[in-house]
DNA sequence: AATTAATGTGTTTTTAGTACATATTTGTAC
DNA sequence: GTACAAATATGTACTAAAAACACATTAATT
């Protein structure tokens, strides 16, 4: 891109034609927005009230602006929805088919989100939002459902390599809590003595020197995880 | 994305205002081609005449046409500058920042492409490019440095895992080339015989039977990659 | 024929990963 | 309050993968 685009952008400045060939596709984002509950991955879904996708769940997205970066857009829609500032956001894949969307060409770049969804506040209702077990989830509208499961697929990939799995969590969580997690999201069962060895080697998290309380059981150890290992969240506003 | 997305699409249709608001983001597509030659990496750049970038070089790219699919854009802009019709192109990430284009807002995803350099016949005088070694550029025009070095990261990640290598290297190719070819993408020195014996597990590629010619030493025995291993590539027309 | 420089393969050592067992702590039932 | 159940917590033996390393083979050169 360089000359090319140069001459078309400054035609399209002039000519009506050219500002029509030229600007014609719309830019989107959709978030993936992952939560952790009862031993179950799930992803946060709104009912879509277009006729072609009448009954079905969309992912949660919004045109781009013209004077906000790709990022800055996907945290507002964030925010816009939940009212959730601080989160995780990763982006993993930009979609272009030209008929991927039903009302006009929209090409539209996936990101994916990790939110404690049990402690964080959410602004459900307002927007009728719905959690549903992603494992459960059998169709989408648009293609939102490809775009699901790449995200799926490279959160299942990363979550060993990159300390990403805390943002599903509380501030405070058990190692059991953890390897749940883990476990959800890699759809497997773990062992648990080689899971903590795995996990301390890695040196993700501080031990507390708390305990879980009004547990049904003998409690647990709290650990958080150490602070800055990554910073792919910036608030917005 | 969905409800607002129709009502904006709906709205853009009838009122200049909307359309203005809606379609003025410029798409683009940026590819970085790899080659491989003489233990080095290369990339394909050409020379940008933009006033902002004199003197500098930047990557293959263009806007994406608005009947196009956004894979289609970039296997067109391969064909069109190199002529080169079967390339494994792989999506690496969209960049989207409001300013990242001097002359209006222009988001752009990067895709690589890994060629055999030294074997395909490259329309390269018709059209200024260069083959440049990659850790030898140090400038390039608009944000098109970190567009390469994010591709070359994604690429040494991935190398090991999956079978795309080959793309660099002749149909036909020793152990010794395809070593050497491993090397030169992770910028590091290899043991032989390990090396061997990973690849020899991989079963990626096959004894032809045959060995070098014409070489100034002992022939090495040749190999061919397994034919349907990955298909990111598609001819363009 | 001897030398050189590359190809080609096998063995040992080290590290990482997997499988598995036992002790400890807390809540509950009696 | 003692025995039991259920969960936490940790250590050890075994297995597979990765890294380090050495020698035989082939062909061109002198």
């Amino acid at each position: 891109m360089s000359e090319k685009i140069i001459k078309a952008l400054k035609n399209a400045a002039i000519e009506k034609k050219n500002r029509k060939d030229y600007f014609n596709i719309a830019v989107s984002v959709d978030c993936v927005i992952f939560g952790y509950d009862n031993h179950e991955l799930h992803v946060l879904l709104m009912q879509s009230d277009l006729e072609e996708f009448q009954g079905l769940n969309s992912l949660l997205g919004d045109l781009v602006k013209p004077n906000e970066d790709l990022t800055e857009a996907s945290f507002r829609i964030l925010w816009e929805r939940t009212g959730l500032q601080h989160v995780y956001l990763e982006q993993v894949h930009t979609f272009g088919r030209v008929t991927r969307h039903p009302s006009g060409r929209v090409i539209t770049t996936a990101y994916f989100s990790l939110i404690d969804m049990q402690h964080q506040q959410l602004n459900i209702a307002e927007h009728q939002l719905n959690w549903y077990p992603v494992r459960k989830v059998k169709r989408l509208a648009f293609d939102h459902l490809e775009i699901l499961q790449l995200c799926l697929q490279q959160l299942q990939q990363k979550v060993m390599e990159r300390p990403v799995v805390f943002y599903l969590l509380p501030p405070l969580f058990s190692l059991r809590e953890l390897q749940s997690v883990f476990e959800a999201i890699l759809g497997i069962e773990l062992d648990r003595r080689n899971f903590r060895k795995k996990i301390a080697i890695k040196d993700w998290i501080i031990d507390t020197n708390t305990f879980e309380k009004e547990v049904n059981r003998r409690p647990g150890k709290l650990y958080k995880h150490k602070a800055g290992l990554v910073n792919n969240f910036r608030p917005y506003q």
